[in-house]
DNA sequence: TTGAGTATGTCAAAGTCCTGACATTGAATG
DNA sequence: CATTCAATGTCAGGACTTTGACATACTCAA
């Protein structure tokens, strides 16, 4: 895989190929992520948003609507019809009223423990693909570049 | 930024807190991406499947609309609908029928390449932003790794 | 030639997600 | 206390995306 510049120089402006963005590798990354996700989780009855949500909670009991919502990377709409399904599907409860404030804490119930755990199994196994994939003294400097790139553009 | 574990050792299954994660760091930094450019190029009037579009058939003309769907990882069906946006914006023209087989290739118009040059400045100063706020020795092995993860997931 | 297999375009239906908007609630400020 | 502000939950509408299905068109092998 030989570069034809320099590589101490840093290009001025993006690579002319669209395959040579980083934009388009990170996407394309994440695609790959999304649909081996999505494959694993239908099997377990879930869709990738709800599969994030009971994560998090399972991880951060008691948080809010709005709150999930951060955590997830969706708007406060999407949560809500998320968490709705998952109301339904009897996998975690909210209640109805809250004494003070608007937020109301969610919690997991038993049998979304059971959904959660099952489906982390497959979800895990994605995770220590990826892991196996990137050579071990990479990892630690692939997530800070990843956590730089969202610093560099939320900023 | 100190880690628990020893660096050498592979951990046999992924961290437990969510938040080290390679799937979680991986979809941060693409919702980051996602919500920069969604901003950047609302103000030329494009969305960023419009944009992805617009951008692949520049540098590759004529490819027919399966051929974008997968060069932008959605369904045919979904880059269905984003050409007809287009088609009808008079970005880019199909013809109606063709001599052989069943695609219709694709070609940007005199507007359409206007457009997507107006907005690819927006779109280069994110990715400048990306690439700066990377070291530069890392740069090269950050889109191999991605690349990596993209090999481990889709054998 | 015939057939199976593959690829493409398209339709229909549903799910997912977003923007925009509004009312409610608590905190902060004067 | 009154007002302003930020945060939350929710509704409505639209845009986007997907799954599933079907017909068309080419390719290849029997």
């Amino acid at each position: 895989m030989d570069m034809h510049d320099n590589p101490q120089v840093k290009p001025p402006h993006p690579a002319e190929d669209v395959l040579d963005h980083v934009g388009y590798r990170l996407k394309r990354a994440h695609a790959s992520l999304r649909s081996a996700m999505d494959h694993a989780l239908r099997e377990h009855g879930l869709t990738v948003p709800q599969y994030a949500c009971l994560e998090v909670l399972a991880a951060r009991p008691g948080l809010s609507n709005a709150e999930l919502a951060r955590a997830t990377f969706v708007t406060r709409q999407s949560m809500n019809v998320v968490l709705r399904g998952l109301q339904d599907a009897k996998l975690l409860t909210r209640p109805a009223t809250v004494e003070t404030g608007r937020a109301r804490p969610t919690s997991l119930t038993d049998e979304g423990r059971r959904r959660l755990n099952a489906a982390q199994g497959a979800v895990y196994a994605i995770e220590a693909r990826m892991i196996e994939a990137i050579p071990d003294d990479r990892l630690t400097a692939l997530l800070e570049d990843l956590d730089r790139i969202v610093r560099s553009l939320t900023d």
